[in-house]
DNA sequence: CAGTGTGAAACTTTTCACAGCT
DNA sequence: AGCTGTGAAAAGTTTCACACTG
């Protein structure tokens, strides 16, 4: 909502806020199976569910991409899948390299959802020269010499790095100095970027700490929870969570993505 | 937070805003690596550059655990690290398990960073009867037989499921039976957990999907852009991009933990 | 005087609740 | 009658800017 919403007010305009950006990816699986099942609509209750967010929150992203729903009805799945596609660009397709084939690496190669929306695996590249060849998932590994004339030749613009943490800044220099303007980082490492470079960041140790976090709050009111049942009566059941909801978040955090 | 703050000023409470939760774990990594080369005391300014946020946020949020600075000075690598190991809860070390040794769970598994800080992998567990025995990363995998035996001679509170989508809500039910009240999810789907189990999901496909989608957005900025160039006089060049910051967000999202 | 700690302002995201369409 | 679309309120997060302290 950043620039004004004056007039225009038919054709959704630009700025869809980050948060809904990222919840869209989620709906778009839900919608796919339901598209699978042959489900011809469904309400912002239903889909809500299957989403794992509310539907007010639902509603509102939605709103963001204009009227596609019809009142009294819900949405129709079809049109739904493809404009939510539309707007997340997946009509068209991604070629992407994958660099550092290690478990990781070969485990994201294999990774079928991949393929299924909107991204090609252009090349799996690797520094170690003994790997060069060797098809992983069906598509031959290339040495690392090679990254720069494979990103202009395939047109890459999404780079995901899977090495160990002390190669990855350099991987990244290389991949943004050939043209690459979007990376998936899985190494556990902040990579500095010129502006106009989005980086998002999976880290396993991360997201496993801050669930030894809430894990040792929930030990703590446990026997806060404890005491007070038996100090007071018996009311104590389902009453110390502090957020409900249906929810599933994403981010957790609020991952955002970080233009840089 | 939810319960009011009204009282109680002094000693740092409770309710560190889970924005702040989810960027301590880097914050500590970047301490750890000051650690390791024996630098004494950090600046806001310099800490934040490492972690990839701005000092402002970083003072906020170390606010919320207390005053552990020196005005004038800095922070004390050491002590912060202390601190910040203790609020999230690594001072104990958690057992882990580990559901699905495909390629994924074998890279999770020989992750180093693991048992690294606080978290130790207590088991392996596939259903495939022809893994049995064999070991991943030094641990033999256990079959899923054995999974509730295992989750609870060992204490498991947290379980990450790198299985295929089709068996995770499976999985997730036998490990919340089990005792399990944290869950990290590699698997493409929302679990439904019952209240007061953290679910984290982790999602190739969706951060990929939000990648193209800005990848998409700048191809369509860009040509605005030179139409704007052509148009009007020079200055076009990096005014392009929305929000600028040093920021690396986590979460892209703002994935947040959702207590299901 | 360099640099933390923090109120207050600005911005973003979520939730509420209901008018309005089909 | 039912469900979407959305203003408006609430909650959460980030940024600003400066008083205060070692």
């Amino acid at each position: 909502m950043a620039t004004g919403r004056t007039h225009r007010p038919a054709t959704r305009s630009r700025g869809i806020p980050e948060a809904t950006v990222a919840r869209l990816p989620l709906y778009l699986r839900a919608l796919t199976a339901l598209s699978e099942r042959s489900v011809p609509t469904v309400s912002s209750e239903e889909l809500a569910a299957a989403a794992g967010v509310n539907s007010a929150k639902l509603r509102k992203d939605f709103s963001y991409l204009g009227s596609y729903g019809t009142r009294g009805v819900g949405y129709d799945v079809e049109y739904l899948v493809y404009q939510i596609s539309r707007e997340l660009g997946l009509t068209q397709d991604w070629p992407v390299v994958i660099v550092g084939i290690g478990n990781l690496g070969a485990a994201l190669a294999n990774y079928g959802g991949f393929a299924s929306r909107g991204f090609r695996v252009a090349a799996l590249i690797d520094a170690d020269p003994a790997m060069a060849g060797k098809p992983v998932a069906g598509i031959p590994v290339q040495h690392t010499d090679e990254l720069e004339a494979i990103i202009r030749d395939n047109g890459v613009s999404i780079g995901v790095i899977a090495t160990p943490a002390g190669a990855a800044q350099q991987v990244c220099d290389r991949l943004v100095a050939a043209g690459v303007t979007s990376i998936l980082n899985f190494a556990p490492t902040v990579l500095s970027v010129p502006d106009g470079v989005d980086v998002r960041k999976v880290d396993l140790s991360i997201e496993l700490q801050i669930l030894a976090f809430h894990e040792q709050r929930k030990a703590g009111e446990e026997a806060a929870e404890v005491a007070a049942q038996a100090a007071a009566g018996a009311p104590a059941a389902a009453a110390a969570r502090e957020k409900s909801a249906t929810d599933q978040g994403p981010d957790g955090d609020v991952p955002a993505v970080m233009p840089a």
